[in-house]
DNA sequence: CCAAAAGTGTTGATATTACACCCATGT
DNA sequence: ACATGGGTGTAATATCAACACTTTTGG
């Protein structure tokens, strides 16, 4: 404890006594060093990456870890999670969500440290990373082994998470360009679920979803027919409501 | 901060600069209190119910919280879920799961407190508070209109989630007794998800998942014609494989 | 003309919904 | 006898999975 600190009770809160001054009461409380981690996957080469960086603690040499930092004193975690988003890659219109707090002593060598993950989402081509200093890059989840501290683990049950998650909402195009084929959207889900999926089903899916929109161009370069290309329909998306029904276990 | 700090850097690691020793690292973090707040559901008289207990902050006489407590100083954070699950209900063998962080500036009167949403389901019956000291009870979380803290937000988030949870896993049956009948299920999924369900499809789903067994047991003592009563095959669940597949948004 | 991916429909299987009557029990 | 909830089946509909050929472009 970084304090000196009067243990004048038990911390659970006694039951016949009222608090009257709740900084005192939270003054003895024990203290922990708080952290976001944040999960920042792209899509690229038809492969789900995430961007890392190369440790700078020397335990962890060569190893990669998360892009995070402290939470700072009177910082609202989601904007911590955000500003190291902004500080990172200097984006910040994208998705980000609080997927889990990681707080296992012992998961930093420095002492207890508990950090909160947060997952985004991000089009590794609308954003040129401008340093890459200490390795900053995008790596294949696919091909991800070992990384500092609890990393890895982070890494995966992010990952799971968004496995689950795209199944419901459309975060997929957040790592798209904003105009699309039909075939990268599909190689996205790929690339997420790790199973492959049946063209014409996928497409009928999604036309019958009606959430995109035919802006009547065409793929250029491509050596081979081009496909057409389309928009999300953000806005109608954020109209409809999620159907929620059923009982599937 | 609680501690004089030389701040000789950004809390951004520098690029070029490789730490050898984490605790010193470590030491210069920000701290916060950490807590755990249980939102612990159960099923009674047909309504899902929440166990709370009164505040005894006077800032917030009169209005109910959660059932939470301090983690401690190398504490693991389900640990700390569990003890005060334990502390509290003296039960111990119940799911019990991380939902979500809050920690926004101002949500404690005391301070800075960043606290983690842990969701339990128990079975009423099954235990019986020795104490009721601050109104320690079970609560209907339909009947709940304000709380301590955001205690209010963090029930609503946490019955989301358990009516998104309860659709993909069968965690209510942890709010069941051991025997039940199908009426007394059937209740509880309409108690959390707050719809009604049409009995013969909501028999058929389950007969079809073959996931209960017939005991060969009635009702007894009830007014009617009594129904049958099942177990819960957790093993047969245990062994299953989540099926999990097609996007749905 | 060849390679590569775009585009497109049908069918069978499965799951979901909506809906009504008789039965067993306690009072 | 009656009130209460238990127990049951079917038909219409919607969804899902499997599957093959023609078209367009670049090289």
């Amino acid at each position: 404890m970084c304090t000196p600190m009067k243990k004048t009770s038990t911390t659970v809160a006694q039951s016949d006594q009222v608090v009257k001054d709740p900084v005192q009461l939270v003054f003895t409380y024990p203290k922990v060093p708080l952290t976001v981690d944040c999960v920042i996957f792209g899509f690229e080469e038809n492969k789900l990456k995430v961007l890392l960086i190369k440790s700078d603690l020397e335990i962890f040499k060569g190893q990669y870890s998360l892009l995070g930092d402290i939470v700072q004193d009177n910082e609202d975690l989601n904007e911590a999670a955000y500003r190291v988003l902004k500080q990172r890659t200097g984006m910040s219109d994208v998705f980000l969500e609080q997927v889990k707090v990681f707080g296992t002593p012992g998961r930093h060598p420095g002492g207890r440290v508990v950090t909160i993950a947060y997952c985004s989402l991000l089009n590794i081509n609308h954003h040129e990373l401008k340093i890459h200093d200490n390795d900053l890059d995008w790596y294949s989840v696919n091909a991800i082994k070992e990384m500092a501290f609890d990393h890895k683990q982070i890494v995966d049950e992010c990952h799971a998470w968004l496995q689950k998650r795209i199944q419901e909402h459309p975060l997929g195009f957040n790592l798209l360009p904003e105009k699309f084929s039909l075939r990268e959207l599909q190689n996205l889900y790929e690339a997420i679920s790790g199973v492959s999926l049946d063209r014409r089903n996928f497409r009928k899916k999604f036309a019958s979803m009606d959430l995109l929109i035919d802006i009547n161009e065409m793929e250029q370069d491509v050596p081979h027919r081009p496909g057409k290309l389309y928009k999300f329909n953000f806005e109608k998306y954020a109209k409809s409501k999620r159907k929620w029904v059923g009982i599937d276990f």
